[in-house]
DNA sequence: CTGAAAGCGCTTACAG
DNA sequence: CTGAAAGCGCTTACAG
């Protein structure tokens, strides 16, 4: 149906091939013969086939995008779709094009990486989680295949990676609530497999060790970070009958839920009990109260990671890059009764 | 570098259309041989490449989707997300993957657009703009290139879409504030190139028409839709002094850029003026005021734009379907003091 | 049930 | 500067 290189060679009265260089933007063709030719493409609509050229090229000029879950989940956290816009952004401006998949569980996943991986598809692949031992980062690393993730992985010396300094700004915000007169500070949503709440949950640690405040475990609360609703974690802590005067959660999300369970049992934020998350969600400048909480800059991770990504599979000698964007402390009332 | 067809083909001593018979799940080979082959395919790591087989195949179970402005823009309003959301849950169920781009203008969409049908890239396209007299489209329906479009289009009976009652869900919107008392309701936001404003408009003023209001241009207020600051919007309205009652926005984020204005100007919402807005933002329910607002159900928007796609890309004779969603007008404080 | 061959629409050394 | 030919890794009628 589509008109191909051979009907434009035919009625340029050329080779295939010269039409081919004449779309390779190949110098050694003459300026006459170019012209005629693009003059003819215009006329018969050409539109060169992109799959033919990748399987010749063996390159797509697409990136995958690997979002943890179902996409149907993460979409409604807009930490995702701001990295997406990050991912987005240079991309467009590179020429790239974005796949995104989506697998449910570990194993899936990792069918689906390698899948994309050596079927030709995808150039690279933007991966957005990072549990421990993940199976698909070793399988990408074996592989040799270009690819990046959002998130600190295990093995952070042989992967290129973006995250934020989660264990200082989780120290800091730790620190404000011992700056406010908290001890028993309460820690939601801790997940063995998910790095970035382990290291938020070491900075909380050793902001408290720093300050002579003793840990104590009944005060945390293990959760699957974003799926978990913070009320049913904020209900396990409350049945521990620990008392805390603070909490921080892993995610904003998980603070609000934290709140509506603090605010049917009775108790105000923050004159009760101060309350902080993090990732900085529209919502938190207009809940009540303002809740405190962390801005990631989710795209610039999303944008650090695309070109983290593009200089894997643009340079001939594999070297491996971390990036930091830095993430900032957002004091607001939910900590704060004076804001 | 990787393992091909014709790699396992030799390790099985078998023919190369032996191996493709065995992935393509032919039922004339036989068990045994079949076995055989799949052994070694395990064995030796064996993924087929998917360049390859979609150029043979013509089918690369890949649909496009093409974002309005720039992506960057696009993704700021949780709408466009959320109907990716609907688009995927289905997609990834019946085994296609989504290919993301944006084009900054018309012409770069137009050009996006036909790269890619034509690119034998994607199988199907669906797009989120539906401005009147769109190129794209028209170039979609001369090229038989399946495709859906969220929003209804111009061209309404040669495409397949689908869209909120939005005329219907407008027209009790503009009926609330009607009784509510107001009779000088303005209108903010409605472009003359993005029918979906267009459609709430007419809603609009059918609803004035019906209640022996008088339709009043000077409370009419032109937009980019999403793009534009509602404060802008809402300044410009202040300065003609036509002294209005109530705000219809044609977007969430455009009635809290107005509110923001309305607010400035010392005027209280509900008590001052009355506000609403269309999309019902996760925001909008936790402004203060709660902000009356229409729900889309961008989810099941997306959802059935694939399903329409889908049946489009799968059944040999075209017909034409559209799907209408219907909106829910969600009515909170912004609009009625008693709630 | 299996194989040999042509084809999908490009690219790219190799010649000239 | 241009062309003929082989190749990218598959699929699929056509034979047998």
């Amino acid at each position: 149906m589509g008109v191909t290189i051979n009907d434009i060679a035919k009625a340029a009265k050329v080779a295939p091939s010269t039409v081919s260089r004449v779309l390779a933007n190949n110098p050694r063709i003459s300026q006459e013969t170019r012209e005629k030719i693009q003059k003819i493409m215009k006329e018969m609509n050409y539109h060169p086939n992109m799959i033919a050229r990748s399987l010749a090229n063996k390159s797509t000029k697409i990136v995958g995008l690997v979002v943890p879950g179902t996409t149907e989940k993460a979409f409604q956290h807009p930490f995702i779709p701001e990295i997406i816009r990050g991912i987005i952004s240079v991309a467009h401006k590179n020429g790239y094009k974005l796949l995104i998949s989506s697998a449910a569980d570990a194993k899936e996943e990792k069918k689906l990486i390698s899948d994309l991986a050596n079927g030709g598809i995808i150039d690279g692949v933007i991966l957005m989680t990072s549990r421990l031992n993940d199976p698909a980062i070793s399988g990408l690393i074996k592989a040799k295949f270009p690819f990046a993730v959002v998130g600190r992985p295990a093995n952070d010396d042989s992967v290129n990676w973006v995250d934020n300094n989660n264990y200082a700004v989780a120290y800091d915000l730790t620190k404000h609530f011992i700056d406010r007169g908290h001890k028993k500070i309460a820690f939601l949503g801790v997940s063995s497999q998910v790095i970035v709440t382990l290291d938020r949950f070491d900075g909380y640690k050793k902001a408290l060790q720093d300050n002579g405040i003793p840990f104590d475990d009944k005060l945390v609360v293990e959760g699957k970070f974003i799926d978990d609703t913070g009320y049913d974690l904020m209900k396990q802590l409350m049945d521990r009958s620990a008392s805390p005067t603070g909490i921080i959660a892993c995610d904003d999300f998980l603070a609000f839920g934290a709140i509506k369970l603090l605010t049917e049992a009775g108790l105000k934020v923050p004159d009760d009990i101060a309350v902080a998350g993090f990732n900085n969600t529209p919502l938190s400048d207009h809940f009540i109260p303002p809740l405190t909480s962390v801005e990631v800059n989710a795209y610039a991770l999303g944008k650090n990671a695309f070109e983290l990504l593009l200089a894997d599979i643009t340079s001939d000698n594999k070297s491996f890059s971390r990036s930091i964007v830095p993430a900032e402390l957002i004091i607001r009332n939910s900590t704060d009764k004076n804001i």
